[in-house]
DNA sequence: CCAATTTGTGAAATATATTTCAAATTTCGG
DNA sequence: CCGAAATTTGAAATATATTTCACAAATTGG
């Protein structure tokens, strides 16, 4: 094993973690590829063969087991690792991600907040360690702060960037519309810009491409 | 012309139509490949292959104007379309894109906003139009709503899902982590839930698979 | 005019998705 | 309880999509 699993595969088993979540909640103990493959609007070979890159979790003539294969998922990408992750800029969006209850329970465990502005973090209610941003570095590192969200006004974003790259972050959720480049290290940036899925979906309905998935 | 462009394509000229913004107001006039795949992170052959499906709009021997480029862009994936577009779940997270002018000027004319709360809507400060959840079909409908952000709790997400696209919605942003299946007619949905962004980086993290890109 | 850039494109290499199929398992009728 | 039919996985083979590469042709600046 041990193969490079296709980042639309990666992509796509994480979309089915969070299938077999709500599968659990259900109480549903078994799903077959097909299933899945309906309700992730993919075909089922393809749900098999990106479970595949798990090694063999499946039971042949009968489907998958939720839960073994949530844990063959989990252990995979290695899921079940904590993770301290933090948010820079505490606008309205970045406060709103703050407080979220949900990732602290996936094991992202969000540790420090940041934001330039000083009497912000002094009248912020929340249980979470507030700190300015110039910090940041030294913060990231002290913490060993993993994951990072930024949440910042666009004029902010690269300097904030280059900050916790500095701090060594491992890994950044870009909400700005600003295109990030993280300098010098390798850090992975998901450039999640809101204004950016506008436009992708709004170029999906101009080029009318009628055909599903991400 | 007019062939497909492949979905990766679509979403790096996304990219680059934000880099280009940010060209413009730096008073950039010219660009080339090699500049544009530093700063994106990608090679310049892909970034070249990209523009190709735009038609030809470089300058053999120098690079690419901007303007002209992005507006061949805009020209491609019909950008300049204004289209009504609404929130759905006025929560934190909710009310903070309501509120975002950011969209506005990009021409996602954020036309209304939905909650189950009624108490919320009459307390609300904002000069956007809301309306309780059980008018969403008829409000899309009415006002020629295409694109929807879904940013209500997870139990709630699917059927709020349903009556947009029984409205006649074309595309939906969905930030919640549950696996929103649109059923019946052809609509794109994007999953944005940053609990499947922090699942994704982290798998990348595990996997180490340190070559970039989105 | 020459050297250094730079685009655009067709061909080659990779990566990804789809199809096909065999073997294991379950279901169901009798 | 048995055996045929229907499911179902996993893997191999094929097809398609995407990226990378190599290079001709055009432009710029000195």
């Amino acid at each position: 094993m041990q193969r490079t699993i296709p980042k639309p595969s990666i992509s796509r088993l994480c979309l089915l973690y969070r299938y077999l979540d709500e599968l659990i909640k259900n109480d549903v103990q078994s799903v077959s590829s097909t299933q899945i493959g309906q309700r992730l609007s993919m075909n089922s070979h393809n749900v098999r063969k990106d479970i595949g890159y798990l090694g063999d979790v499946g039971i042949l003539g009968s489907g998958y087991d939720v839960i073994k294969l949530k844990k063959a998922i989990a252990a995979a990408f290695d899921f079940n690792r904590e993770r301290n992750s933090c948010v820079v800029g505490l606008g309205r969006l970045g406060s709103a991600i703050l407080n979220f209850e949900q990732f602290q329970i996936h094991g992202y465990k969000i540790v420090a907040g940041f934001d330039a502005n000083i009497n912000k973090l002094e009248t912020m209610h929340t249980s979470i360690s507030l700190f300015p941003s110039h910090m940041i570095s030294e913060i990231v590192r002290r913490f060993d702060i993993q994951l990072g969200v930024v949440a910042v006004p666009e004029k902010a974003a690269q300097k904030v960037t280059d900050q916790l790259v500095d701090g060594g972050i491992k890994g950044i959720i870009n909400l700005t519309p600003v295109v990030l480049k993280p300098k010098g290290r390798q850090v992975f940036v998901r450039n999640l810009s809101i204004l950016g899925d506008f436009h992708y979906l709004s170029a999906l309905i101009a080029l009318n491409q009628l055909d599903q998935n991400e």
